[in-house]
DNA sequence: GCTCATTTCAAACGAACGTTTGAATTTGTC
DNA sequence: GACAAATTCAAACGTTCGTTTGAAATGAGC
């Protein structure tokens, strides 16, 4: 742990943005098979020996183009976070300008999150419906330098997010919506992430679990149903209630 | 790996089902510390020696108690879950009598479903809170024991509440009832588990965010606004459409 | 074809892991 | 108090982990 900065990669000295894309040079294959197999074994139980076997390069591969796992799973992760968060931006740019002026719609907003993700799903020459996947399930991991990195890499976009669904909103309170694009954000993940635990429990045909096009098409007006309904009478202080009495009755 | 099942346990014989609940016994310790660490590590990244200097117990108490780290994981969420999931059960009968045959409202099924989980987040004299994080953490864990016990656990209770579900909303086809049932276990266990991830990212106030009461009276009307939403026109087929026509213009 | 930086490789490092062992200790029973 | 069962204990087991090493292979520039 806590190796000095400059001791780290003093033998890669590869710190231009990018050297090349060729999908099947180290770099590439290493990012491959370490994206499908945190997939499907999560970060801890996914072992060096087993990405490196699988790429079919040498073990310390890793640790000489990416200096750490740490550091690679963040590679995995920003491969196609990165391109994904800015195709969100731009989207909802582009419906602002389309909308000239007016607010957007929910839907329309929530569109400007989820299209880019499908476009994700539907990447096959590469693994796109892994990778979702995996970032759902790094939305729970515990590990601090997880949530370090994601909570940077979304700061923007949901800020700009944010802002959207305020002016979409208008009647709803800024706090109220806080916790309402935290549920958003929530149901979309878990359900991107979780596929084939619930799909068990909710008795959804597999084949159909799968197809992430129907699931965003149900998921969107689920959410923006929730995202319009009326706010409650605003909190009333600490009523310190039982616990029975939450739920307004109706 | 694969032990057979009469050389495990041969020194124990600890086969009925509670020798006693004394919470200054070994087993309980080890069950406390574990749900602590778990909760703030995971499953794979806490090992038995923390767990056990952190009960001060000795090392070899775990696979004596309970045969194996994986049995010990089990055992830390059928403690709690089981009496959790027998109350919503049985707060859903006590207001399905109540209706006296009417059927149930959104609210009062979301509220069986939530009130448990207040309930075991109060329980301060036990870690309920760090319990209820980590329950909403085991979801998204791709370990597959963890996958097995979490879907036998809830089999029965998801049952029951589709059914009430079913009754409430005679309108929405059996199949988008499964997706909506899904999303709202997604977004309940997101937001139960991710509580300190996101309220970053949403700029919620700390002290709001840990204030579970609160959280759950804003998440219930935003799940049963989703769940009473008026269907779409059924899916027509497959379309093959780009992705830019998935979500209806409004 | 030589040079030198980059990349690959087999091998090993020390550390930490879950689990097992067998003796010591405690507990319950007569 | 003696016997037997249950529990605790220190120590070690064998394995696997992420990482490091130094030499061998590779490739571009002159």
């Amino acid at each position: 742990m806590a190796i000095s900065a400059t001791q780290r990669f003093t033998r890669n000295g590869n710190s231009a943005p990018e050297r090349a894309l060729d999908p099947t040079d180290t770099k590439s294959k290493i990012l491959d098979a370490a994206e499908e197999l945190f997939m499907e074994h999560g970060f801890e139980a996914t072992s060096l020996r087993l990405i490196t076997t699988a790429a079919g390069v040498n073990l310390a591969a890793v640790n000489y183009h990416f200096g750490s796992k740490e550091e690679l799973f963040q590679a995995v992760l920003t491969r196609r976070l990165d391109p994904m968060n800015q195709d969100r931006l731009h989207l909802l740019s582009t419906y602002a300008t389309a909308a000239s002026g007016k607010a957007l719609t929910c839907e329309k907003i929530l569109a400007a999150m989820f299209i880019p993700a499908l476009k994700l799903a539907r990447d096959h020459e590469q693994g796109g419906k892994n990778f979702l996947r995996l970032l759902g399930r790094a939305y729970a991991d515990p590990a601090p330098f997880i949530r370090e990195f994601l909570s940077s890499q979304y700061r923007e976009m949901i800020a700009r997010f944010r802002a959207a669904f305020s002016d979409a909103l208008p009647h709803i309170p800024r706090e109220e919506l806080s916790w309402r694009l935290h549920f958003v954000m929530g149901a979309l993940s878990y359900t991107l992430a979780g596929a084939d635990m619930l799909k068990i429990i909710s008795q959804i045909h597999p084949e159909e679990a799968t197809n992430d096009e129907l699931l965003l098409k149900r998921l969107a007006p689920f959410l923006a149903a929730g995202l319009r309904s009326p706010c409650a009478p605003s909190a009333p202080g600490p009523a310190e209630d039982d616990g029975h009495h939450l739920f307004q009755d109706a």
